[in-house]
DNA sequence: AACCTTAGTGCATTTTTTACACTAATTCCC
DNA sequence: GGGAATTAGTGTAAAAAATGCACTAAGGTT
């Protein structure tokens, strides 16, 4: 009887021996392109290849506040669009023991983040997503999986935002809009459906410095939006490409 | 020098002494209900306490291939929809150390079940979910994450087919969507819609052994949805509640 | 034969989506 | 200072989709 219970303690202290960690895809938005934030790695494995951020998560801390510490620890940042998208965990991803991972995307400002002296990087580093490999780990899956629900979500709510400066003009946003569905889409009925949410408020200021006719800036209405959710208003901006004409093929 | 990498290497170790779990949400419908079904602990924590079936990931095992696992050890089935949709971790969610779980929603067919004598369960049942409170863990979170994602599912994917037997009618399938989106919808415009999508097959049969007049079957075309889907349809199926007329106030 | 129950169906109205091309405002350059 | 270059900003008609709504049909039961 006591050989059984000490037997099934061991069968437990056998689970214990993992270990997790979170990887941070940060998005941020620059000259009409959507980027990803990268690390030079400092530490093995994967020792100065390209890779996202990302650490252990100590015994005494919760995901989130892993994944938030390590963007902080990157970024300096606090207050920032932060959700947990997918969790890793073949068996041999990780070359010291058996490691899963929970990713995590956030979006930021880029304008805002200055770079920090970082302990896990010998390097960070903005990167153009487009066609962009990841050879560390799955990174490359994560990184996937992220662009995908990024594109869910910024169809579904207004997060779009978070990448942009405060003020903005209608192009930049719909350039963003573009840049993360990867499609063009059509100026005015771009214009007609994001101002009839009536989420957007005219600064009444012009853009300056263009050498061209400056666009109106923007700013999106956070307290308006919450006020319009609870009367079961549904944020929904749709992925209508541009119709090429097709030349039809004569039989 | 050495001291340092000793001490590296230590540091590291401390992160591997965790373990992580797997739970999943299985669903059914049946009688009109949505239904999950759940097992009464067989083991401490939280022994005798209803919960959701779940167990330590093994060291050697990828963490679908977990939940795939725990999911034919209580159902015996093998070949059923299956999908991760989050990862809860908070330091203190386990009595016998750190534990994270990675949690999984199925979609079953109940007539297809049979209960399976369980090591894990010392009894398993299905419950309605409609007010359904769990109290082991953090079931509770989990139960509620699972069912936002399916009420998602279930407009954006023909999933809706997995828990319906083979054949159907349009007024089960019809009572299926409403017992998930939790609203009633109006037969009409249901049957309209998801006639003009081109998914279902008429199978020239009839129901039997109804008291009233007997409705024609259906069977979902995955072969036809596949098909659709390279050419780029979208399922979606948008909760459009009946509205209820509201008497207008006077002033 | 009458009744009960659920199946099945159509249409008119409104709303939303789509496709599409010109004028307006500013800077830059000559 | 005038013209060129560049991007901002705007409307409408047609098509498609969504909405609201109530009666007839078929089979079983009594």
């Amino acid at each position: 009887m006591l050989q059984l219970l000490r037997q099934m303690a061991t069968n437990f202290d056998n689970y214990f021996k993992s270990a997790f960690t979170v990887d941070n895809v940060i998005f941020g938005f620059d000259e009409g392109d959507l980027k990803v934030l990268l690390i030079k790695r400092g530490e093995e494995p994967h020792l100065g290849e390209w890779a996202l951020p990302g650490y252990f998560v100590k015994t005494d801390e919760d995901l989130d506040s892993a994944a938030q510490r390590v963007l902080s620890e990157l970024t300096g940042l606090s207050k920032v669009y932060l959700e947990q998208v997918h969790t890793f965990g073949s068996v041999n991803r990780h070359a010291f023991g058996r490691v899963i991972t929970i990713s995590y995307f956030s979006l930021i400002k880029i304008a805002n983040y200055t770079i920090q002296p970082s302990s896990i990087a010998l390097q960070t580093q903005w990167h153009t997503v487009n066609d962009l490999q990841l050879h560390a780990f799955d990174h490359d899956s994560i990184l996937e999986a992220c662009l995908q629900r990024l594109k869910w979500l910024v169809k579904t709510r207004p997060v779009g935002f978070e990448l942009l400066p405060p003020k903005f003009t209608l192009t930049e946003l719909q350039h963003l809009y573009e840049a993360i569905l990867r499609c063009p889409l059509d100026k005015r009925n771009f214009r007609k459906k994001i101002l009839s949410m009536n989420l957007l408020v005219d600064c009444d200021e012009t853009q300056e410095g263009v050498a061209h006719r400056p666009a109106k800036l923007y700013k999106f209405d956070r307290k308006r939006y919450n006020r319009l959710v609870e009367q079961g208003f549904n944020f929904e901006l749709k992925e209508t490409p541009i119709k090429k004409k097709v030349q039809e093929a004569s039989l």
